[in-house]
DNA sequence: CGTTTCCATGGAAACGATTCCACGACCACA
DNA sequence: TGTGGTCGTGGAATCGTTTCCATGGAAACG
């Protein structure tokens, strides 16, 4: 580690350290020669700026923070994604977080990026607004949400709205012939958990199919739980002939199981899964899902930063979701509901 | 955006700026009184320490860098969080930097990392040893490449021996029938996608199949390009009855273009992929693949890069690769090669 | 030619933390 | 009672950069 500081390029220039500072942050007061000299010393030198000690004194840091609440989640990666590319585009840098879905690894990256100064932050909360949400509004550090928010808390937002896409599967699903409909839930800590559960609840109560609350299991958005879902409401003495999940690692927790217990998707049982990823396409059957624009959701997100970052307080954002109907979708089996000999 | 520093801490606390620091860093030499009175200030303040300031007097910042190629290929989405745990459990936070595959963003980001001091890089390294890549050996950054090397540069890395795994794959693909392998290679400025290529030639060789040099398609470690390249396969006067992918993405890639010119993957046409995912196994038919452990792939880096930071210089790791055969990849079609009626 | 304006420059202060050093209080021991 | 050691504390230096301010020389004006 070896450390070149503006002192050591000032002195080789024949220069003060003020001058080279003006050179190399572009001031326009500052002679050709000086300007000739410093550069080529700090070509020679190999300088990088200490980025802590111009923080220090500047107010910006010229970076954002993005928390993800899991990076292995084909959604949150693109998500990273976008939100990266048109922060890029801005000239901002993106540092990621990644919550893992737990409060305490949410807390902690928050802390980190608050004490590294980013601009702002884009996040995707987790939990209510204690912790170290609270500390990002209390100290007014630019922050919009992303695909969650939090209630209670005056934030800038850019979220889906499940409902629609949700009531559409329901109906769909309904107008093929099933009626005891299996709900995979994400947890209700989250907006999304919340919201998407409550359209799935309206949308059942509206279409007059079965209400049984047995017919809902709570995951936790990861994979591990869409599986236990599966496994619960397949063991009801009533089971459903249809599933719903709340999010795609759920549904490929879920598909693994149903492939493990024997069951054919689209014939057996059906299957529609909320976010579209790439490859839910390339199944057999293809999955039938709810999409939203991912692309969307981060570019938007970043630009409303931005906004927030220059002063600005921009209206939240609700972006549409609608149902993709592939084909392991279709009608409940003759035989419905599934006689044991499958289970 | 509002700064609270140390001063309003230790004015609240009614002690010197020095006090308040000793008592927040846990210093030994504080009274009792001093430390019951800071601690309050600094709860009731909501305090978060400036780590630029901090990270400027001290020398280390307790953050590692990782740079990887592509968040969105599920085996570095997977590797930024084994990475990121093992890290966290050491103590340091990660910044995650994404160059995309591109290696003007990769040197942006090594700007960025270098210029946030962080103690240490964990890099998937594209490209020669030009650029930013130079600079961090040059100021002897403690480094770690994971997944691909640099050749020419003695850093510790830890990568996995593809050889295994491809020969496995070509004399399983030889051993059921099939004499034309078409091969969707990685970009030869990757030293995975020229070793796994080079494994490629020798097994073909060895084994005295096709050596045919346009059943090579040089892609990118992109979907897109996995999709280019099974066009560019098929349309060959003598098509290959069996494809091995380099990486996931292009397998996806390549899936999903067999699904559209109707080519039923494991009768038509075998498939295997380098990288293991979750839902491969998940297909119909289940995909064949040559397996590495991301897991430990991840872990071992970290604990490296712990070394070096300490001042150690480790042994490079490789670690093993194996075929795991599911359904992808049976016996070509009776009336191999493929028809035109197919293609 | 003298005075004002302009401009490149260097010295020094500032950013927010850590840490060295000196100081005073206190206790213990001779 | 005097000396030495320990211990908590505050002042000040320090990290690397930016930026304010003063300075001095050159150019421009009357």
């Amino acid at each position: 580690m070896v450390a070149i500081t503006i002192k050591d390029v000032a002195a080789l220039a024949g220069v003060s350290v003020a001058t080279a500072s003006r050179v190399l942050s572009g001031s326009p007061a500052t002679s050709p020669e000086a300007r000739a000299s410093v550069v080529t010393a700090a070509a020679q030198l190999d300088y990088r700026p200490n980025a802590q000690a111009r923080a220090l004194r500047r107010t910006h840091t010229e970076s954002i923070g993005l928390l993800v609440s899991d990076v292995r989640n084909p959604f949150f990666a693109d998500l990273a994604h976008t939100v990266e590319q048109a922060a890029l585009a801005a000239g901002y840098v993106t540092l990621l977080g990644n919550a893992n879905e737990r409060k305490e690894q949410q807390d902690r990256y928050l802390e980190t990026l608050i004490s590294r100064r980013v601009d702002g932050i884009v996040v995707a909360p987790l939990g209510d607004g204690s912790g170290s949400i609270r500390s990002l509004i209390k100290r007014r550090i630019p922050t919009v949400f992303v695909d969650r928010t939090v209630d209670g808390l005056d934030v800038p937002s850019v979220t889906t709205d499940s409902e629609t896409g949700i009531r559409q599967a329901v109906a769909h699903l309904a107008a093929v012939g099933h009626t005891r409909i299996g709900y995979i839930s994400g947890p209700q800590a989250t907006s999304t958990g919340r919201d998407r559960f409550a359209a799935f609840t309206r949308a059942v109560a509206d279409l007059g199919l079965s209400q049984d609350p047995e017919l809902v299991y709570f995951g936790d958005f990861q994979a591990a739980s869409g599986s236990l879902g599966v496994h619960a409401l397949l063991e009801l003495r009533r089971p459903p002939t249809a599933l719903l999940a709340a999010d795609s690692p759920m549904a490929v927790g879920a598909i693994a199981i149903l492939h493990k217990r024997g069951l054919r998707i689209g014939r057996d049982i059906a299957l529609i899964a909320f976010d579209d990823i790439e490859w839910f396409a390339l199944l057999d059957p293809a999955l039938s899902v709810i999409s939203h624009s991912v692309e969307d959701m981060g570019r938007i997100a970043v630009k409303m930063l931005l906004e927030v970052i220059g002063g600005g307080s921009p209206e939240s954002v609700v972006l549409p979701s609608e149902l993709l109907i592939r084909e392991s979708s279709s009608a409940p089996a003759p035989g419905a509901p599934i006689s044991p000999e499958f289970v």
